[in-house]
DNA sequence: TCGATAATTCGACTATCGCCGAAATGTCGA
DNA sequence: TCGACATTTCGGCGATAGTCGAATTATCGA
């Protein structure tokens, strides 16, 4: 991933409504939710979720699927690890004990963690 | 770290100058840099680079500590472990396998790694 | 084919961001 | 104490982002 396009993905999480959006989708996995469903979950009119939704969908956060009328939307697991792999990159710089406390985040899917 | 305090960090990350300058101090280290050694590395006026040193502190992003006529600053690992923890929490929602490729970020400190 | 439902696109308005020049603040050596 | 250096603060300007109402597109059931 390149500097630009981790500002765009960044610029698309830095918003609350956006955020709650790509957290809501990350937590629903593969299976997703319908446009709709989204913008009564968070609360934000159809319209004003739907360019939210594309700014996601340019980032590389999410990806979405027509299923007869409704537009399905999924997160995009490989487009957040490039963002994460692109921010912890080269923090060690030769000093491992730097960002070591960095590790222990993948944990999180340890069972029970959390 | 509740929502806001990542929706700030976020915003602190997402503008090209800003995400150089936090990806300059966490390759840096704790020794950091003067804010003058900073501008010239980012190529920004010291007034500009000034605004966008504070946006990343009040982020909790990096530190400042004077040193006589300089201020040098340092990329906040704790911060910066906080947001990506909180951009990782709950993803597994209960199905290891969904998050379970994000593992291994974390071996960017391994010895030899990158 | 028609009406209803789901979602998106368009146009316009307001608020905020980012940048710069100029001035002010803080620190040190002579 | 004074001048020089390093950094920050302040003012205003142009550009961009976010939101909304209204209109448009797409899909399904009858």
């Amino acid at each position: 991933m390149l500097l630009p396009d981790a500002v765009a993905a960044l610029s698309a999480l830095a918003h609350g409504h956006r955020l709650t959006v790509f957290r809501l989708l990350v937590r629903a996995g593969a299976d997703g939710l319908p446009a709709g469903e989204i913008a009564r979950e968070v609360g934000v009119l159809p319209n004003t979720l739907s360019t939210h939704l594309t700014i996601l969908g340019h980032a590389g956060l999410i990806q979405s699927r027509r299923e007869g009328r409704s537009v399905i939307y999924s997160a995009d697991y490989d487009g957040m690890r490039g963002l994460l792999g692109f921010l912890v990159s080269d923090c060690c710089a030769g000093r491992p004990e730097i960002c070591a406390p960095l590790m222990g985040l993948a944990a999180c899917c340890e069972v029970d963690a959390k």
